[in-house]
RNA sequence: GGAGAGAUGGCUGAGCGGUCAAAAGCAGCAGACUGUAAAUCUGCCGGGCCUUGCCCUACGAAGGUUCGAAUCCUUCUCUCUCCA
């Protein structure tokens, strides 16, 4: 990282990789004052397992910090009460205190693996939230009007379709951008889903007689599929805290397209460094994967991935660590498809008839296709079963 | 308070009383191919079964009409719209 640049470069720097950035004028006259900024970011409370998508925005709060400047990471246990409203159709049932001080901390956990503990701080914004009372919250709401509020793209197509929108809903972006009065940020930092609320912010701040904050937006990551945002209810993410294997292997699995964004904003390679890997997209690949195995899993986890991949997948041999599997033994032959199911490689004995019809399955390296194919289940027996492309077991029978 | 619209498989979204385990797209899975778990192509895509044909579930819930209902009727639940 750059150790000294001067007040261009680090504007350039911050601005990286950045959808919004209200702005850049602003950003680079809080820099000149050569004071560290505040720079807070909020997450929610309810969902403690971050994937890649969320380290995109953990990524520019790594930058800030780079720069010497005092993140603040706000846990919204107060927000969380109300949802935000953004694309959400279920509320989610409240938590506990217990709940949502585990969640912080297994945040924290995950959360350091990219920016330093010691220039982080962790808040809670119930602490000034909760202590505003509902008279409180009425003040706050004065500062803001419904026209102003309908602004809001979600909230203006809702409303102009005629769609239910409570009015809790509302609290939302006000309390979100009471958290930046009340931390009196110079900076806040958000998906671009989060614009709105970001900017919310900056008005509410000039009405408290505050200046307001700069705004700087990240884009939302695609997931796996390549359509979809990187979400963990579709499915399609890729977690901080799985094992190097399957972010090897998920990290292979995306299109060629989608990985030069990945390069973008998950790694810190310069534009022109990503360039200079285009002509060799599969090596391009495996090096993206074993970046980001190295910065959550450290090197030599990301180099035994790679070798892993190569064995299993180039060379389609059996992984070097087969899961044992142990099944009761029996005189009679038993259909292979319910071995395939007792040993947890199919969901169901159907999906286990699909996969040997259509040619998915290797007992000890050797092709079956027939779904009515029984194997020799007496004591002591042992077979190695790979079912589709990546899933593997050794099974014996006692 | 009154009038009306709608609820379909992970999602989006078709669906004439029988030929509907339910079109199509997306996502997913498998195979082929390959430079990768990329792209492309092909196939699959509710479940059970001493396993290929039969049986169970399934179209918001519960009843009913019918030889037969996702499709018709009644009630209920939920969502939305309009009028007041």
């Amino acid at each position: 990282m750059p150790a000294a640049m001067n007040l261009d470069e680090q504007v350039e720097y911050l601005a990286k990789g950045s959808v919004d950035l209200i702005d850049r004028k602003d950003l680079r006259a809080k820099l000149a004052r050569g004071k560290p900024l505040t720079v807070k970011v909020g997450f929610d409370p309810t969902a403690p397992d971050l994937h890649l998508g969320h380290t995109v925005v953990i990524r520019k709060m790594k930058h800030f910090q780079q720069l010497g400047h005092r993140v603040i990471f706000v846990i919204g246990d107060f927000t969380g009460m109300i949802g935000d409203p953004t694309g959400k159709k279920t509320t989610r049932p409240a938590l506990t205190h217990e709940e949502i001080e585990e969640n912080a901390h297994t945040y924290e956990r995950q959360v350091f693996k990219i920016l330093d503990p010691k220039k982080t701080e962790v808040r809670f914004n119930n602490e000034w939230l909760g202590a505003l009372g509902s008279s409180g919250m009425i003040k706050l709401a004065a500062k803001y009007t419904l026209a102003r509020m309908l602004e809001r793209e979600d909230f203006r197509k809702r409303f102009d379709s005629h769609q239910p929108i409570s009015i809790h809903e509302l609290l939302y972006p006000l309390a979100q951008a009471y958290d930046s009065v009340a931390l009196k940020a110079d900076a806040e930092l958000g998906g671009t889903d989060q614009l709105f609320n970001l900017l919310v912010g900056r008005d509410l701040m000039r009405e408290y007689g505050l200046e307001p904050q700069v705004v700087l937006t990240t884009p939302l990551l695609e997931g796996l599929d390549g359509v979809e945002k990187m979400s963990k209810s579709l499915g399609n993410y890729i977690g901080i805290t799985e094992d190097p294997q399957s972010i090897f292997g998920k990290i292979m699995s995306i299109s060629d397209e989608l990985m030069w964004k990945y390069y973008l904003l998950c790694t810190d390679l310069t534009p022109a460094e990503i360039e200079t890997w285009k002509n060799r997209p599969m090596e391009a690949k495996k090096h993206l994967a074993r970046f980001i195995i190295t910065e959550f899993h450290g090197a030599d986890a990301a180099l035994a991935a790679d070798e892993e991949f190569r064995r299993v997948f180039s060379e389609r041999q059996a992984p070097s660590e087969v899961d044992e599997k142990t099944l009761p033994a029996s005189k009679e032959p038993q259909f292979l498809t319910k071995i395939i199911v007792a040993a947890g490689l199919a969901p169901t004995n159907k999906e286990a008839q699909r996969l040997v019809a259509q040619g998915g399955v290797l007992i000890d390296e050797a092709r079956v296709d027939d779904p009515k194919q029984t194997i020799d289940s007496r004591k002591g027996k042992t077979y190695l079963l790979k079912v589709g492309k990546r899933r593997f077991a050794r099974v014996n029978f006692v």
